[in-house]
DNA sequence: CCGCCTTCTCGTCGGCGTGAGGCTATCGGG
DNA sequence: CCCGATAGCCTCACGCCGACGAGAAGGCGG
């Protein structure tokens, strides 16, 4: 069989909203290369593991995401990185993994290296070519909230359209008229289960708890700012 | 560094539209494992070369779409597949590329292996897990007809309304209203830019030339049947 | 040469989704 | 007790799109 050999790894964009912010999960290294930089989670693909078995792994091992995570969460590839001086030790290809979290609790209680989650906005500097990978999961998180309904697994198990309108403005850091979006989510099929319970203890009239339903796709889609034809896309 | 190695190979979905049909290009493998079996072309990562280096290389290999290919045509990553057991010879990860082509004179006079357009509908038991790798490419480039203008990726350098609604129904396998369709393209800013000549010799009034626009994307989509919504997306 | 067919192109009409915004219900707090 | 804040419902106007009519402009057969 001709062609070199690759190390396969798989580098986890792990986005979360916490405060009405876009954060990521980010690891600082504590071996070289880029020792004491900021850098996302990853680990090398096993003998026996397909590309996704990692990711999940390596997933529940960075966050403890088995308890709610697994549920309300999501794993999907993002692509592959393989630029030949990307990793200084040698060949190294890495596959990106977006996942999206609800707001655990804390993150940190990995016994490993130090772990956090920072506004996605203060992030740059990353590791190996990281800042590249951050920006294409962060884009298609963007893009994915338009046409699915994926903006749920940013949320608990139950929670308001409130809830889910802050996911929706912290993603694409815009404003969205509360009662638009309201009508909207609840009037597309299968988007949003009602429960039968109120949230009580805020200001303002209690609003409606709701759970995920099954429809994952939106149509028609939820078009964020129509940014700007022509020309590339960035 | 840990991990076990791999052999990193890109495989292509070349895609074109010939005869009001998707077809896809095929090579037929004339060495173990899947000897005689029909394969997605595709070849290994060089030691100096990116993925998308190998990509286009890969391309202009078997299709010599350095002519008008490379202009027209949309080259781009469709993900990583590395099942631990798809390949017997062992552990080989395939980066999918997906290539769109306007519909290229002939493909055959490669002086290598047989290679051939043959429409996706008829194609089944590819070597490797190449079905797969090939349902994921035509569900791509038909996801993004809906949100992008890449349908003229498929079209020659000037072509007329008609011939892009044609791409648009052999992709996605339904009839277009021509009246609507042609208001819908005209009327997106940077999609189509007219030229000042007209087809002659055809049935009927002689349609408008038009040249690739400087949009990329479509705003709003031009959205397909809205499938079925809930459940699994696949 | 004259209908007739085909295809391109422009217009019209109605429904639906969405942005904008008014209004009421229902809480906490001063 | 009143007020501000939030949730939720409703109306209106506009634009896009599906359905479809009709004219424009060519080829073709009798």
């Amino acid at each position: 069989m001709r062609g070199n050999l690759f190390a396969v790894a798989v580098d986890l964009v792990v986005l979360t909203v916490r405060h009405d912010q876009l954060n990521v999960l980010l690891v600082r290294r504590g071996e070289r290369p880029y020792e004491s930089h900021w850098a996302l989670p990853g680990g090398f693909v096993r003998a026996d593991e397909d590309l996704g078995d990692t990711a999940a792994r390596e997933l529940v091992a960075q966050t403890g995401a088995a308890t709610q995570g697994a549920v309300q969460g999501h794993l999907e590839q993002l692509g592959g990185y393989a630029a030949p001086d990307r990793d200084p030790r040698g060949r190294v290809l890495s596959m990106g993994y977006l996942a999206l979290l609800p707001d655990v609790p804390d993150p940190e209680p990995t016994g490993g290296p130090t772990a956090a989650f920072l506004p996605v906005e203060d992030v740059y500097g990353l590791a190996f070519d990281h800042d590249t990978i951050l920006a294409d999961g962060v884009e298609r998180a963007r893009a994915k909230l338009e046409y699915t309904t994926l903006a749920a697994a940013f949320c608990p198990p139950e929670f308001t359209v409130t809830d889910l309108r802050r996911v929706y403005e912290a993603v694409w850091r815009t404003e969205i008229d509360p009662r638009n979006f309201q009508r909207k989510v609840t009037s597309t099929p299968g988007f949003l289960i009602p429960t039968a319970t109120r949230v009580t203890g805020g200001r303002g009239r209690p609003p409606q708890l709701f759970r995920r339903g099954p429809a994952t796709a939106l149509h028609p889609p939820m078009l964020r700012e129509p940014v700007a034809l022509a020309h590339a896309t960035t």
